[in-house]
DNA sequence: CGGAATCCCTGCTGATACTG
DNA sequence: CAGTATCAGCAGGGATTCCG
């Protein structure tokens, strides 16, 4: 028998993360989640919420998010047509980790530079 | 003088939040960062530990990250090179959001679809 | 070992037009 | 209103090769 340690833990961990990761890693995924989380919103006002996002990619980003699982996406038969997008009960509990997220911007958003991403190049010899 | 609403808040914070994403949403950044919370990481080790990715890949964005301050670089003058990829200070913040986000994956990953993104059409009629 | 450089191809944006 | 469809243009990602 083996004894398993809390690396191998994490190990395996991470292998099921991967999954956790695949569905909020597009484009938009997080922002889109973090908006659903606080509220109902139609496809028009995601779409103003979010500048930047084109109109193809909302919809398509919206329908794998439904394929997953994560929201639910309702049609109002009415004219004008109205459809809504809300989370769904398993993606609630991705309450704790938006607000965490949230806190940690609120403290340490500041000091993160404004646009640097592939520019500097400040890396240490040890 | 006008009353800031809660509703106020959420969209002020959204513009913020924003920064956040865009610092994250790279296709591995989230399981870069969910990684280096744990322990400090070499080159090599990440590639072997993130299936799929190109080291082409990993370079840049690995580089991103570290240009906004989420990791440091750390080169060790040996041979053979040697290169660790440590979580700065800032990111070590991030710690109860992957927390949350591994705690809320423990619980409701199982009820997720395994690959259906892209495929199934639910929506619900109202 | 940890890249950089190259080429190539997929994917996203942006614009525009059309539909239930 | 909330999509779908199409196309041009560019950026980003993948595969391969070479190097200190």
């Amino acid at each position: 028998m083996e004894m398993k340690t809390m690396v191998d833990e994490e190990i395996n961990m991470h292998e099921e993360m991967r999954r956790a990761f695949a569905l909020l890693s597009g484009k938009w995924k997080l922002e889109i989640m973090w908006l659903l989380n606080q509220r109902v919103y139609r496809f028009g006002e995601l779409r103003k919420a979010i500048p930047g996002i084109t109109q193809h990619m909302l919809t398509v980003q919206l329908r794998e998010l439904e394929a997953d699982g994560l929201l639910s996406r309702t049609i109002f038969a009415e004219v004008p047509p109205r459809v809504e997008y809300e989370i769904t009960q398993k993606a609630r509990g991705l309450g704790p980790t938006m607000e965490a997220l949230t806190a940690w911007w609120r403290e340490y958003g500041k000091s993160v530079p404004i646009k640097p991403s592939a520019r500097g190049r400040k890396s240490k010899i040890a």
